[in-house]
DNA sequence: GTGTAAATGATAATCTTTTTCATCTACAGC
DNA sequence: GCTGTAGATGAAAAAGATTATCATTTACAC
């Protein structure tokens, strides 16, 4: 279940953030798409509601929600990062190394791989990070038709 | 097992590109370090031979051997990407959060799950990345000291 | 209300990567 | 071994993404 702009919004008061309304349109833009947002795009959705908003202010909200795990980050092959709403289950990223569709997937739980990495490693795992990336349905349709 | 400097170099040739001193140069910087290097590290190498060198013929290869695969490229967290010698066995990768020292690891297939993936989604999945992220021991024991 | 610590926006800096283009060179073919 | 040429290089600058600085503004605890 992705969280909600509302819920977002709670969390970041919870944690001593000021809530302006810089940050609810930061909030809301993200929470209101289902993409992965660049923070390019990001800043064109919240200028429609703030105009005079500056890019500085749309990374410094991304980097205190992403801190708190209120939106997930995501490494894409691209230049830059992109952003979309935080989910309460825990989920990784299929990628369409064409047209950049990204597909949520989750049920595949790295447990085991990772007590057996941190027996033998010693480290002290925190975080991973699972991509698959490939041809999406439709891509893979159109380069058949257009090599045909 | 990792590829040689002089399977690489072969492998490029194979492909069609000249062999030229700079780009025997930075294969050489790659393969050998254990380490993952970064495009400005590696530039730091190879100016050690070849003074003149320009960074961009650094990015250039890198992408060439990137692309042919000769080399693994590592998404890290930071700023910059790095780049570690290609291995014939597939492997994924575990990162130190606080030094930056990465582990290779592998021995874990995530065939099944691609197939899955594949079946569910019509994706036709050409690669994966896979990445932990932790503390490793060493810098676990320094916060420990560190904080008593 | 009011004071203050935090947030904002403008500007510029920084850092990584890519483009452009004139010059140079590896190497295939002789 | 030469030589011609496609491909490679290096210098310089552009392009992007992200971060730092700082004076001004504002959310919100009291």
């Amino acid at each position: 279940m992705r969280l909600t702009e509302r819920k977002i919004a709670a969390a970041l008061r919870r944690h001593g953030y000021k809530l302006t309304p810089q940050r609810r349109s930061v909030i809301r833009a993200i929470a209101s798409s289902q993409d992965h947002l660049t923070p390019a795009a990001i800043y064109q959705k919240v200028r429609q509601d703030h105009p005079g908003i500056g890019l500085v202010t749309i990374y410094r909200t991304l980097d205190i929600l992403a801190r708190l795990e209120l939106i997930c980050e995501l490494h894409a092959g691209g230049s830059s990062h992109s952003y979309t709403t935080g989910v309460l289950e825990h989920h990784h990223h299929l990628i369409c190394s064409n047209c950049g569709e990204v597909i949520d997937f989750s049920g595949y739980y790295l447990a085991e791989l990772e007590q057996r990495l941190s027996r033998e490693t010693g480290f002290k795992i925190e975080r991973h990070l699972l991509e698959f990336t490939g041809r999406c349905q439709k891509c893979q349709q159109n380069a058949q038709t257009n090599s045909q």
